[in-house]
DNA sequence: GCCCTTTTCAAACATTCGTTTGAAAGTTGG
DNA sequence: CCAACTTTCAAACGAATGTTTGAAAAGGGC
């Protein structure tokens, strides 16, 4: 039902993912989904509100997905199994849903972790109050997580790791062409899954020990 | 000489920094720098070209302040002054004239870290190609030290742990207020220097031993 | 003081943007 | 079948953008 304002919204999310959301115009949305430019004042009243919608869509099955590994991560028990660390664990089971094609999003794999990060870094702040509760109580239950796994680190310390890890993430899936470009042939061509892999490794070993900063 | 031309690169550094490059028109340069908005075109060209000019302006000095950095880094000796790691003093040789207000820049404290953040972040690809050549010559000096000082790591792991930490400097000078207003009274405030400190630290560690990546 | 070049300026240009309008077309329920 | 409502559409709107124009002003050398 109502297709015309479902085609817009996956139209839009495709669109906003390859080139951001200042980028992409209400007629580059309208033409290629086939309707007409009025149709996004009719069904979401403005540019800015069509955001949103693409948003609430895309961030909720993440945030469910998030919540539902914190949960079975609790029930197998504190320590990984063999050597990987439970702050690498929590990482994972945080960042994955963020990268993978959770719930019904028709977005072509890899334009997913794209949108995501583009919320990230071109909408960071401004984002909408739905998006922002959903977030808040993912963190609710996240951030004790960590603390746990990492009782040398403050939540303070917890809190910044958690940020530097969504510019590792955001950089990675928006810009990770540039250092192909420029390294060439010495990076060779990486799956997504080894390619989040990496990155997960990276952050993880920030949560541990503790710093030297003075 | 040329106080027109001069004027317009500062205020253009400084509203670039603020708001972003596409967020800032060539009007709002212009009135700030009392000039007619024809300047641009006469002493630059182009929009473009202004950015290009704004860009190879404040790379150059952070280059030469990267390169003579490492030499005096290489000449106290491979390890580092206590308990800190190579890659540690590696990675602040590094970033840190990024942060800093090196030579002659106008920019208030804290503006030249956000221009080059969003000089990595909106301007990653298309950058100007003497900014490139510089930074090529840079790479070329840093990546094989980081070889040296972290042994158990590839070159193509070193590559991508020098674009992470890109990720982290980006988002954290970009978009560290949202942290703070998120997380509000748990997380203090911090003077820059704190902040880059713990940064560097975080990101050192993922240069550190070998990953559990799969 | 005059000529030539460099620089400035108000005004206009063409395009693009998000949004609105008002009528036509489609849909639904009785 | 008709009335009431929902959805679509071509067209226009006003505002903003980067860029160009052509003349006026400023500067410099002799």
């Amino acid at each position: 039902m109502n297709s015309t304002r479902n085609h817009l919204v996956i139209t839009a999310s495709r669109l906003f993912a390859e080139r951001g959301f200042e980028a992409v115009s209400l007629r580059d949305i309208t033409r290629k989904a086939g309707a007409n430019v009025a149709a996004v004042s009719y069904h979401f009243g403005s540019k800015e509100e069509l955001i949103s919608a693409v948003f609430e869509d895309h961030v909720s099955p993440v945030n469910r997905q998030r919540l539902s590994n914190l949960t079975e991560l609790e029930k197998t028990g504190e320590l990984g199994e063999g050597k990987r660390s439970y702050a690498r664990s929590l990482l994972d089971a945080f960042f994955r849903p963020l990268m993978e094609q959770v719930s019904g999003s028709q977005l072509a794999r890899g334009l997913f972790a794209k949108l995501m990060a583009r919320m990230v870094s071109e909408r960071g702040d401004q984002l909408p109050e739905p998006v922002m509760v959903g977030f808040t109580e993912v963190a609710n239950r996240y951030v004790p997580a960590f603390c746990r796994a990492c009782p040398q680190r403050s939540e303070e310390e917890i809190l910044w790791r958690i940020h530097y890890s969504f510019g590792v993430f955001a950089h990675t899936f928006l810009h990770g062409e540039i250092l192909k470009q420029i390294a060439g042939k010495r990076v060779k061509e990486r799956g997504m899954e080894e390619e989040f892999c990496d990155l997960i490794d990276f952050c993880a070993q920030g949560f541990e020990k503790g710093g030297s900063c003075p």
